[in-house]
DNA sequence: TCGTATTGTGAGTGAATACTCACTTATTTT
DNA sequence: AAAATAAGTGAGTATTCACTCACAATACGA
């Protein structure tokens, strides 16, 4: 009842090896569900609503699917599963190292990011929603986020703070700001404002602003 | 049922208007409904659940408050009626100009609110997650924050600006972007870390990337 | 073509839900 | 103190919900 009890990596691992092969009414059934999860959330969308909208009979989402909660994950996971491997060690390693700056990094990873969300947004949706709703899937997913995105963004944080490029504070700071900022830009583009389209020229704005700051540069007092 | 046909404003001037008198308990319901609503969020609540915590009868919520959207109201519109008049438009001048720099101004802007966030954690929490959940309190919403909240930092800022504080870029970047951290840092602070304790320090920290970015300077500033 | 497994169905089920109402208890007004 | 109003109660109600199950249709290898 609470997606509470299953470990959501487990599920991930397990769905990932029994590679499902989907029939045209399991396709209906999640795209429907991805539909409307979104514009209602989770907890108010019933498994009778999915079914019509699917066009199935609703004992058939509870055939492939077993229960409500199963269902969710089905639509949830395919998302982190296509979300991880961009945020793979190599993956990030490989943009920073085709990069001349930590600013061009930035505006690389956070286009890369948005067209993603933007192409999945209303997935994207689904899964913010759920992690700010469901405390049992935050529990689970936030300390998975923290061990692969964060540590990810620190070591390329420390390899640009080698070659100087920042202010001389502590990278867990600059980290921790940037991912605030980061954060605070995709889920307010995303979630808060619908529909909202983010152009390539906000996303340089948006960077040059977190690499410069807005202060005025030339005058020597703090 | 849906909390959608009553515009938001319309009801925080009704409520205002004829300041009701709190039985002992209404106090306990109220109480309740936030603990749980934080807790849970709304859907996910049962009026018989907060009944049971409040310790009073299932009748008595409805016999006050009507409906379950109702009590909700009755849980936000206090909330926003002590969050607004802070952000009125002679609180952010006196602010202002009591302050030497906008670095200043947003420390101590930030600081108040965050110390009023914290207070109201749980109020604040049921609040944003009702805010992304339900479109026609989105609807209401929103328009209502652009007009009142971003217009007194836009203000604020051109005062800044005026001083020559800022690099030279539109006040209206300088705004979204802003807001963009400061919302980021809220809501992930108060929303994603529940149990995260803001400091004083980190505010600085904050404030000063903010102005300053990340960027190196080269005539070393700082 | 038959047998078996998979996929699909929709009426049916018990539990839960928001809300009602006839009634009792407490408070205020006269 | 009597009458009137308001606060509080909890069993009851209609509806919705996630989920089941006996059965039907389809796919598919032998």
């Amino acid at each position: 009842m609470k997606l509470s009890e299953s470990k959501l990596l487990d599920a991930l691992i397990a769905q990932a090896k029994l590679s499902k092969k989907h029939t045209e009414k399991q396709q209906k059934i999640v795209e429907a569900a991805i539909q409307i999860f979104a514009e209602k959330g989770y907890a108010n969308t019933s498994t009778s609503e999915i079914a019509k909208v699917a066009g199935v009979a609703e004992g058939t989402i509870f055939r492939h699917y077993g229960t409500k909660d199963n269902l969710l994950l089905s639509v949830i996971l395919p998302f982190f599963k296509e979300t991880f491997p961009v945020m793979a060690e190599e993956v990030f390693i490989e943009i920073a190292s085709n990069v001349e700056s930590f600013e061009e990094f930035l505006k690389a990873f956070l286009k890369n990011r948005i067209a993603f969300f933007l192409e999945n947004k209303a997935i994207a949706r689904v899964v913010v929603k759920e992690l700010i709703y469901n405390e049992e899937l935050k529990k689970d997913l936030l300390p998975f986020l923290s061990e692969n995105f964060l540590s990810r963004v620190h070591k390329v944080a420390d390899y640009f703070i080698e070659r100087g490029e920042f202010i001389d504070i502590p990278a867990e700071r600059i980290v921790k700001m940037v991912i605030t900022f980061v954060g605070g830009f995709l889920v307010s583009r995303l979630v808060f404002l619908p529909d909202y389209t983010v152009t390539d020229e906000e996303i340089d704005d948006a960077v040059r602003l977190v690499i410069s700051g807005i202060g005025k540069k030339d005058d020597g007092t703090e």
